[in-house]
DNA sequence: AATTCGGGGAA
DNA sequence: TTCCCAGAATT
């Protein structure tokens, strides 16, 4: 870095981040509580994504009280579809923390914050330059791609302890009067400017600071290891309904894979030893304790998350009995349904179901 | 250090 | 198709 000039390099990206940042809802002010909730939203998000889901949920949760004080179940109605369903929960359990512990002031020093769930090394850093202008490195996939082209760093971004070396960095070179706009400053341009595939390098506010435009090799950068193949999964899932038209869900485990969501009975097809139909009754029958019938196959969908693919195949079937109701097991109507939090892919199951009764009619 | 957590937009 | 997004928790 003898070359670099660091003082030029954050007036530049200040000035530019002034003049060129995109208005966002989150922007409007620097309330600790909303900056945070954006920060988490943000996590592995796109921010056209977000935006839908900030403005619900600040409507309906306003502040660290309202959110404190919230039903857990709205709570993930409000995160429906946005997926990594363990932030809102661990959010929520943070939020609480604040709101017992800590006066519902969101603290302001990074031995504190990082304790709260959620909040990791990125969070802490984005949450305390934003709303506090503490000047923390706040490291996230913008900040690394961004970095490694402006210093041709060459280590693999895939590595967690590569993140620890940007983390370094920024410390040397964080604008100590506006860490805020520092920080964001470098991932807006990562965003805008100095996307992935193609940067516009000839838009760049910094390009007269970048050791990879000077070389020629910002497409090259940075460095980052593909990950593995994922696992293909087939699935049988069943729409129960009873002769007055009220339906069987039941709630996920509290842990793992969309945790506390709400589902339609379905099961892993294990072997073609029995068939998938097969399968699906047993289980439904052992686990809701209820005479049924899975009749007909509706159709098929895939549905892909990062790390595995569902093939499922849906079927509706028929209640005789109604199954004893709790927490975690529901007979609802068509209108209570919409109350409950469903994945994307169960959403996908309901509107083949739809479909197919409405096929059934004419 | 590697894996597990969702979903969708863009190239 | 593949990539990867304002990452964190768990193993």
């Amino acid at each position: 870095m003898k070359d670099f000039k660091i003082n030029q390099f954050q007036q530049d990206l200040i000035t530019w981040f002034e003049h060129e940042q995109r208005i966002l809802p989150w922007r409007e002010d620097q309330d600790p509580y909303k900056v945070w909730v954006s920060e988490i939203m943000l996590q592995q998000t796109r921010v056209d994504t977000v935006i839908p889901y900030f403005l619900n949920f600040i409507k309906q949760f306003p502040n660290i009280e309202s959110l404190a004080n919230a039903d857990e179940e709205h709570v993930l109605k409000a995160w429906e579809g946005l997926g990594y369903y363990s932030r809102v929960r661990n959010l929520q359990s943070a939020v609480r923390e604040v709101h017992e512990n800590y006066g519902g002031i969101v603290p302001n020093t990074p031995e504190e914050i990082s304790k709260l769930k959620g909040i990791g090394p990125y969070t802490t850093g984005s949450i305390l330059s934003i709303a506090y202008g503490v000047p923390e490195p706040a490291v996230d996939g913008n900040v690394m791609r961004v970095l490694s082209r402006i210093l041709s760093i060459w280590d693999d971004i895939a590595k967690p302890k590569t993140r620890k070396i940007f983390e370094a960095i920024i410390r040397d070179i964080i604008s100590k009067e506006n860490p805020s706009f520092f920080n964001q400053g470098l991932m807006e341009l990562g965003a805008i400017v100095c996307t992935p595939s193609s940067p516009s390098c000839l838009l760049c506010p910094v390009q007269d600071h970048c050791q990879s435009f000077k070389d020629g090799t910002q497409k090259e950068l940075p460095v980052k290891t593909k990950k593995n193949i994922v696992k293909e999964l087939p699935m049988a899932a069943c729409v129960f309904v009873t002769d007055d038209d009220k339906v069987l869900i039941s709630k996920r485990p509290e842990t793992g894979l969309l945790a506390k969501l709400w589902e339609f009975p379905n099961v892993e097809v294990v072997k073609e030893l029995t068939s998938p139909k097969e399968q699906l009754m047993s289980f439904a029958e052992e686990t809701f304790n209820v005479s049924l019938q899975v009749d007909d196959v509706i159709g098929t969908l895939q549905h892909v998350f990062s790390h595995l693919t569902w093939n499922i195949t849906v079927y509706k079937g028929r209640l005789s009995n109604e199954p004893v109701q709790s927490d975690t097991v529901k007979l609802v109507t068509l209108e209570e349904l919409k109350q409950y939090a469903f994945p994307v892919s169960h959403q996908k199951i309901w509107k083949q179901y739809l479909e197919d009764k409405s096929s059934q009619l004419v």
